[in-house]
DNA sequence: AATAGCTAATGGTCTGACCATCGGCAAATA
DNA sequence: TATTTGCCGATGGTCAGACCATTAGCTATT
């Protein structure tokens, strides 16, 4: 004898709705039928599918918009979403979190210098220009410079690095934008970290790994 | 003027209760008070507490049992759980995948190189021995073979880097599977491999990154 | 001392109702 | 005719109450 499988009604739903988004039945932007019906369909009660429902727009998933209906959502950053929670209560391991995202950048740095377009490489380029522009401006240049980080992840061309990168930047960006807020480095760090990102460019540029 | 900000309900809860297990006033282990108690506390319908709990419970921070109570999950598996949802739905991008994972075993040996501890070392040689005795039992062969490369990314003492090498084995496992379960290359792949990992932690155990 | 049966507590589910909001339509207005 | 205003239905969001299945712990029987 085994222990029998206990089902709850509102993960059957999820499962369904989850299969069905990934056979692309349900492609993004497509609206739901409205909860009473699928009420109906899935032969439920409205709390077990909302609870579903509810579930899965926290994922990231499904979006409810009241009058409207409920959508599937269009971006495929699901990956983003969910590592967002996950990294939402590992908060304090902020060392580990940097190292990783050292770690990744490094690597996509890697890849990118064997697989950058030429779209890739102008649009760092454009981002270099971004930061040179706001070397007076501090919030501009952190968001050249964060762009440009992106792009890096981008020009790899795998859309798992990219959102790992992403996720993890954007956790640390409070960090980072102290740690180069303080006056009295501001000026001359922030031209460092431009020279550096500028040979990093070159480097690309050269296909240098 | 603003847009104004429009709060659900179930999110404030969400919100509450993350925040609690954030600041470690809720324990893993420990058990919340009964729904109906819940609703009167929060001041609102027990719909809206559950589609709350629901949505905690599928990102594994909490867990229901009927008859017992609401409680708080006891492993720091966040990240995995969250990530496994993330690549539920990116299932098609084993390549991405498959180089994501290549890419963080590589650098996990780095640190781990630095890092192992004797106890370390220790945990992947037993699972050397497992690989060596499960070389006539796939089954077993791959089990220890997982857990090695488990045990260097732990070795790195990152706790990030662990969940995400993890989680992308997991997705992987299968396909590894398939691939060594070639009946004409079995064995010798299967001896390859172990002389291969031999070489790795050999390399782990005089610190050679 | 061990077992069987009972009871209360609890999460899971269903139903019906009401509210706030949104889109679209029609009537009123300039 | 073009624009605005007001209304109405549809829809997600919320609430309250009820019932069910399961669990733990107690009690009484054996």
């Amino acid at each position: 004898m085994r222990p029998v499988q206990r089902t709850s009604v509102s993960d059957a739903i999820i499962a369904q709705i989850t299969d069905l988004i990934e056979r692309n039945v349900l492609k993004p932007g497509d609206r739901l039928p409205p909860e009473r019906e699928l009420c109906k369909r899935f032969q439920v009660g409205r709390s077990s599918l909302r609870e579903a429902l509810r579930s899965l727009s926290m994922m990231g998933l499904l979006e409810g918009r009241v009058g409207e209906g409920t959508f599937v959502c269009d971006k495929g950053q699901y990956v983003e979403r969910a590592l967002q929670w996950g990294f939402l209560l590992d908060r304090k391991k902020l060392q580990d979190l940097s190292e990783t995202r050292m770690m990744l950048e490094s690597q996509n740095a890697y890849l990118a210098a064997e697989r950058a377009t030429p779209a890739d490489l102008a649009a760092m380029a454009d981002a270099l220009a971004g930061m040179a522009e706001g070397l007076a401006d501090a919030g501009r240049f952190l968001a050249s410079d964060l762009q440009f980080h992106l792009l890096i992840a981008r020009a790899t061309h795998n859309s798992i690095l990219y959102s790992l990168l992403e996720t993890t930047r954007n956790y640390l960006q409070e960090w980072i934008k102290e740690s180069l807020a303080e006056p009295s480095l501001a000026g001359p760090r922030a031209e460092l970290s431009l020279a550096q990102h500028r040979q990093i460019l070159a480097a690309l540029q050269r296909r240098d790994a």
